[in-house]
DNA sequence: AGGTGCATGTAACAGGTTACATGATTAA
DNA sequence: TTAATCATGTAACCTGTTACATGCACCT
């Protein structure tokens, strides 16, 4: 039996995650590598970043698949590669918006893991109650650094594009839910170590 | 100026992170390799996950260094390594506790960056709102499943030591907070299409 | 004259996943 | 006897970071 399209949802898809954010930021109109890494460090990037080391290689990758064209427009000697997205990727990048599969989801947070082994602690560290509150700490200032940076750039954002504001919705609002959650079990912490 | 100790602080620290969740584990009593996937897999694996071919690796990378000791334990026929931590492990896993430097956080989440570009959509999509419900919906299942498995082992670790159990309790209540901000998210945008 | 921003890129390395391969023990 | 669990490990691959290297354009 040889079947030719085994089934009508396979079809090739190379696409790695970088490339999807790539193709979305194409799709927002930014035109160079340069561009796309300013957007990434003003916005995706809390919940998903990139280096030059990938974006630089990865549209290359993409435009040898095809999806998308690249142009150079030097502006005076200084070279400029801008990049376009082609039917295909406008496709590839619609295909994936629509597609229902389990997203990816990863996340390594070192503070929760050091809550995780706060009991084992040596004496010399304090009590392990202190030790936690240590870390809480240090977990919320950088929840409320995130917060400070996102809630800069809610005016700009909050006439744009819905998606792009929700997303930035939840990064406040779940970045302040936070602030106050350990701050309630510094709390608790702070009075079980007055008990003792 | 020779100087043997620069600074008290660049005691040799080559303790990669995977290095220190395997210290830890050593530290609350695992004995093997197969020991530590079951309880990075049980407990820490939403916030930090870790698989065999880090963990094998890394244990025997952790004795080169002095870190851990092994022992050939094997029952019957079957062949099994029980590492325990040194001196030098101890110390070092009390070292990396007490730290207060930055740490690591590192988030990858697809779901939002679907959100993000939920605006690109084509018109066979449906409405861009539709497609944020059902991206929002996609997330709050894995939150829903996530939780249920807190849940199951909240009875076990209830009575554990305070810090396992503190993370556990984050855990549960950061899902139940994004569940029920989902669900707001949600009812707003169903009104927008309502309105249409 | 000098600093900042625009712009591109690579090489070495570090970190991690997946698939594969093997086999003993135990409970049903 | 057969499925699940215990137990170990490797090789190929993919992904991503860091550090390095270069140079123009623009503003002060």
């Amino acid at each position: 039996m040889a079947t030719v399209n085994p089934s009508p949802d396979s079809r090739d898809q190379p696409l790695t995650a970088t490339g999807r954010v790539i193709l979305g930021m194409l799709g927002l109109g930014k035109e160079t590598g340069y561009d796309i890494k300013q957007l990434v460090d003003r916005s995706t990037r809390h919940f998903w970043a990139a280096s030059y080391g990938q974006i630089y290689p990865e549209l290359r990758r993409l435009e040898a698949a095809g999806l998308v064209s690249s142009q150079s427009e030097p502006s005076g000697a200084r070279a400029r590669t801008v990049y376009r997205l082609t039917d295909a990727g406008h496709a590839a990048l619609d295909r994936w918006l629509a597609s229902t599969q389990e997203p990816l989801y990863e996340l390594r947070d070192e503070g929760m893991l050091k809550l995780f082994f706060s009991d084992l602690a040596g004496p010399d560290a304090g009590s392990p109650d202190a030790l936690r509150i240590e870390h809480l700490r240090a977990m919320r200032a950088r929840q409320e650094q995130k917060l400070q940076q996102l809630r800069a750039m809610e005016p700009k954002v909050r006439n744009g594009p819905p998606g792009t504001y929700l997303t930035l919705r939840l990064g406040i609002d779940m970045a302040e839910w936070f602030i106050e959650w350990s701050e309630a079990a510094e709390r608790r912490l702070a009075a079980n170590l007055e008990q003792e």
